[in-house]
RNA sequence: GCCGAAGUGGCGGAACCGGUAGACGCAGCAGACUCAAAAUCUGCCGAUAGCAAUAUCGUGGGGGUUCGAGUCCCCCCUUCGGCACCA
């Protein structure tokens, strides 16, 4: 072995001993304890990124810790292969989808290989590949029978220049992206998938993930967004009726208008009639679909004219259309009550329509009440309700009167009340609270026939078709006779055919009349495939199951129920929302149709932070910035170490510093893992994107810091080198350690712990590394060479070597037969255990503090009486000082750690 | 706009359950080695005042709870992620 660290041969040599010895591919075992670590599979964009490079890290550590605790450990990959960029790239160069999709998932493989990751490929697949979504077209064919799945209209991104489809993305400040003509919204037809009949599952589901973070778990919540409220039937006057939903049906006295979408089948009627409201309708079909463009964009109404009579009054309420109603969700109306939403506050303010208090606050109700009791002395108690400095000198008897007058007037003015309250201004209701309301109008409702209690939910039903060409087509042919039926089983795939021209503005699928053309399965009658492509979430709803089904005819087999569900599951918190619900329904689906035997996917999650890093430009004369690439950057300091400027490495020329940000082609900042790897070695960058932040916060690439980890590496080989070279010791004896000995050996045997715990139970990557420094900055201090001070450094080299192995794997693997064990492999040793003896202290630190200030500290036997330790503080001459004669007026003792003495 | 995070030295970060703020690494400064440089090794390294011992301040801003707050509570600011057709 040689005496310096040359990664590229350390680590060709352990890559390629992995390789032939299949080191990491694994079969059920029901004898044995399973481990399944998946980390989410990547799209094949072309090259390895840095967030691949960390991801892949975190599942690789997890991986070969459990390895080392004895578990059965599977972690596969495979590719995320269909989609938009597939697409893009032929546009741009030329090359079909398929080819280039190919192409990437070669290179990248040898990546992945490269990075030393402990993958089991011969698991691996591509979403792409007819042999993998054949089975989703058949679930999806079962789905269709079971009634799972419906059609409908729904509105897309049109681009009118292109005649195309646009994705959100693709729109650009309201614009299509290539045409640069302003998007219209476009109703057509799509399949939908029945998301919603499970969403109480979901939700109560969620409850159950203990593993997951919780701010996963909360957004997943507010989306899938239960609501228990009313469903409730206006009459429109002269015919008719609207259905509204409400969350606040105690606030229903209040209402003042009613908002309809601009697609409302009402709105649609009234305008007929109406040039006037036929623009504005048609000015909301302007622009994109995505929820944030709809909800920034200005709140704007027009009245229809028409009226809704009150169900309780039968006054007349105005019937608005607003653009910010949206037709799917819920009823696509709403009745207003503006004193108390701050939408319909806004709204009302906007066009001047009436504000109507109906709830009050209990500090005014009771103010109130207080009145009634009091009539003489109020005006304390109705200044404070208020909130006012001078009292209303207008008192009974219309005193409670008074009140609701200004305080109805400062809702009018400053905004509305919107939280729950008692009612007034409700004639029968009043004085009843939210619940009580609630009550009684649900029942007269129902009692009418004019609504009922309904729980409603935010979340939609799976929208599943796009209108693209390089996914998987969805398996429906459409029936002048029969209407729209599904392939027969046994006739799937319908294969997407790959080699084909494709321009990129229309799909290959709808120009080729040939491919389209096809016999109806129920009725042998001409019919026409769905030319539509299934969203590539379906894809990468199911892939986790069918890695533990390599090769099966059925989509998953009897394999799956040894290895799921995942026990770690890693990605970027860029899904917590859509892949990770989708993943959970899927999985339910998969359970309903027997196919596996657990409620939820995955048992715990991580979520991984960006990997970001600092931008580098000039302008030009025109102010366009040019984006230079961190790595031909030099950057200058003061003489404080502060960065002072940057110049072009190439040239010297200076360069303007940008901000730090998520690594990107268009900031130009993304540092190649490729050039990393050649430069330092994969176990270099596997430890710096472990060491350099936690896993879910976002993590800077910085070289320097690369190389920070490289000299580490390189130290820690030249110290198990040299110890290699020393004489052979005698066997350890703990008993008998001088204290200094003794002191490196407890250190050991807590960063043993530490590091276990770190990766275990913490997910804490940075300080266990960290403590790993530590542990060699204290070897290299111990100079001991006498026998035991041989056989303890050798306990230390052996272990760190362990204990590095899931960071460092190729150098591990070497440094392990450089301590001697030719025989065993590291791969398959036995994670190090922490001996508690060795851990004992004979002393602690407490610190002593005066009034919460740090004075002194103090050093104490671990079981010291509080009385000892009390007694030692005092007579510290910080502390003294610091008490200067004062009085103790208490002293808080905690055993191990503090004293504080209260004084004064 | 709505939902979810994050903000600590020159920089990345540590402080796990409310108990010595700044571990570890980077950068910087000084020194050793060297003809020299690189590499390596040793020491210093939050701010202010002071020769020093030390004192005061200090975890985005403002308030609060507590013997004690980076950590808990309230309000605010900034940045980032998601918002159903990017994956």
């Amino acid at each position: 072995m040689p005496e310096t660290y040359d990664p590229r041969t350390v680590e060709t040599a352990a890559q390629k001993f992995w390789a032939a010895t299949h080191a990491f591919e694994v079969k059920e075992d029901a004898a044995r304890q399973k481990y399944y670590c998946l980390s989410m599979l990547p799209y094949p964009s072309g090259a390895l990124h840095m967030g691949h490079v960390r991801n892949y890290t975190i599942g690789d550590v997890i991986s070969r810790f459990q390895r080392m605790q004895g578990d059965n450990v599977l972690q596969p990959m495979g590719w995320d292969a269909f989609g938009l960029p597939a697409e893009n790239a032929a546009i741009k160069r030329g090359i079909p989808p398929a080819r280039w999709t190919r192409q990437n998932i070669e290179h990248m493989r040898g990546q992945l290989q490269a990075m030393g990751f402990a993958i089991d490929w011969s698991r691996e697949f591509a979403t792409c590949d007819p042999a993998y979504y054949v089975h989703e077209q058949r679930m999806f064919v079962r789905l269709f029978k079971q009634g799972m799945v419906y059609r409908k209209n729904s509105v897309v991104n049109w681009d009118p220049v292109d005649q195309t489809v646009l994705a959100n993305e693709q729109v650009v400040d309201g614009r299509g992206w290539r045409s640069g003509a302003p998007v219209q919204k476009r109703e057509i037809p799509q399949w939908f998938l029945k998301i919603t009949v499970y969403a109480q599952e979901l939700l109560d589901g969620l409850d159950r993930l203990p593993g997951w973070p919780d701010a996963v778990k909360i957004m997943q919540r507010n989306w899938l967004g239960r609501s228990e409220g009313l469903e409730l039937r206006f009459d429109v006057e002269g015919g008719g009726s609207l259905e509204v939903f409400t969350t606040r049906p105690d606030t229903l006295m209040g209402v003042t208008y009613l908002a309809i979408a601009a697609e409302h089948p009402l709105a649609l009627e009234a305008a007929r009639h109406n040039p006037q409201l036929q623009k504005f309708v048609d000015a909301c079909k302007q622009g994109g679909v995505s929820e944030a463009e709809l909800e920034t964009r200005e709140k704007l109404g027009i009245d229809t004219g028409l009226f809704a009579l009150h169900p309780v009054t039968g006054e007349r309420i105005p019937i608005w259309i607003a653009n910010f109603v949206l037709m799917g969700y819920g009823t696509g109306a709403l009745m207003a009550v503006p004193a108390h939403d701050q939408r319909d506050w806004e709204f009302a303010t906007k066009y001047d329509l009436p504000i109507t208090m109906v709830v009050i606050s209990d500090p005014v109700r009771d103010a109130i009440a207080e009145l009634a009791r009091d009539a003489a002395d109020n005006t304390d108690a109705m200044s404070a309700a208020l909130g006012q400095s001078k009292a209303i000198d207008v008192v009974e008897p219309s005193s409670a009167a008074s009140i609701l007058d200004e305080y109805a007037h400062r809702i009018i003015v400053d905004g509305p009340f919107c939280a729950h309250g008692t009612l007034v201004n409700s004639g029968a209701y009043d004085g009843m609270d939210y619940d009580q309301a609630f009550d009684a109008l649900a029942e007269r409702f129902a009692h009418e026939g004019r609504g009922r209690r309904k729980v409603n939910w935010r979340l939609r039903d799976w929208g599943i078709s796009r209108q693209r060409y390089w996914g998987c087509p969805i398996p429906v042919v459409y029936c002048a006779k029969c209407g729209a039926v599904p392939v027969p089983e046994d006739q799937l795939p319908v294969k997407l055919p790959e080699d084909v021209a494709f321009s990129g503005v229309r799909s290959p699928l709808k120009s080729d009349p040939e491919w389209r053309r096809c016999q109806c399965p129920q009725c042998g009658g001409a019919a026409e495939r769905e030319t539509d492509t299934f969203d590539t979430f379906m894809e990468s709803s199911w892939y986790y199951a069918r890695y533990c089904s390599p090769g099966a005819a059925t989509q998953i087999d009897a394999r799956a129920d040894y290895w799921l569900p995942v026990d770690q599951y890693i990605g970027g918190i860029e899904h917590a929302i859509l892949h990770l619900l989708y993943f959970r329904f899927y999985h339910k689906l998969l359970r309903d149709a027997g196919l596996v035997h657990s409620d939820e996917p995955a048992a715990n999650l991580l979520c991984q932070g960006m990997v970001i890093a600092e931008t580098y430009f000039r302008a030009g004369a025109n102010g366009e910035k040019t984006w230079i690439n961190p790595a031909d950057i030099d950057v200058t300091r003061d003489a404080r170490g502060r960065v002072a400027g940057a110049t072009l490495r190439a040239g010297g020329l200076p360069v303007s510093i940008g901000a730090t940000e998520k690594m990107s082609k268009s900031k130009n900042n993304g540092v190649d893992p490729q050039l990393m790897i050649d430069r330092y070695g994969a176990d270099t960058v596997r430890l710096f994107s472990m060491f350099a932040a936690p896993p879910d916060q976002s993590l800077e690439w910085s070289e320097a810091g690369v190389e920070g980890m490289a000299r580490f590496l390189r130290r820690f080989w030249r110290d198990v080198a040299a110890h290699a070279a020393q004489p052979d010791h005698p066997p350890l004896d703990p008993a008998t350690l001088k204290p200094a000995q003794k002191a490196l050996r407890r250190q050991l045997h807590a960063t043993i712990a530490k590091v276990g715990d770190d990766i275990g139970r913490r997910r804490a990557f940075n300080t266990a590394i960290a403590s790993l420094m530590e542990l060699l900055n204290a070897l290299e201090k111990f100079t001991d060479v006498s026998d035991a001070g041989r056989a303890l450094r050798h306990e230390v080299l052996e272990s760190m070597v362990l204990l590095l192995n899931p960071f460092t794997p190729h150098a591990s693997h070497a440094l392990w037969q450089m301590l001697g064990h030719a025989e065993t492999l590291i791969e398959d040793v036995a994670w190090p255990r922490a001996d508690p003896a060795a851990l004992v202290r004979d002393s602690v630190t407490l610190a002593v503090q005066v009034n919460g200030k740090l004075r002194g500290t103090l050093d104490a036997a671990p079981d010291a009486p509080r009385g000892a330790l009390e007694a030692a503080a005092r007579a510290l001459p910080g502390v003294v000082a610091a008490l200067g004669g004062k009085a103790v007026r208490k002293v808080i003792v905690v055993p191990g750690k503090i004293v504080n003495i209260v004084a004064g």
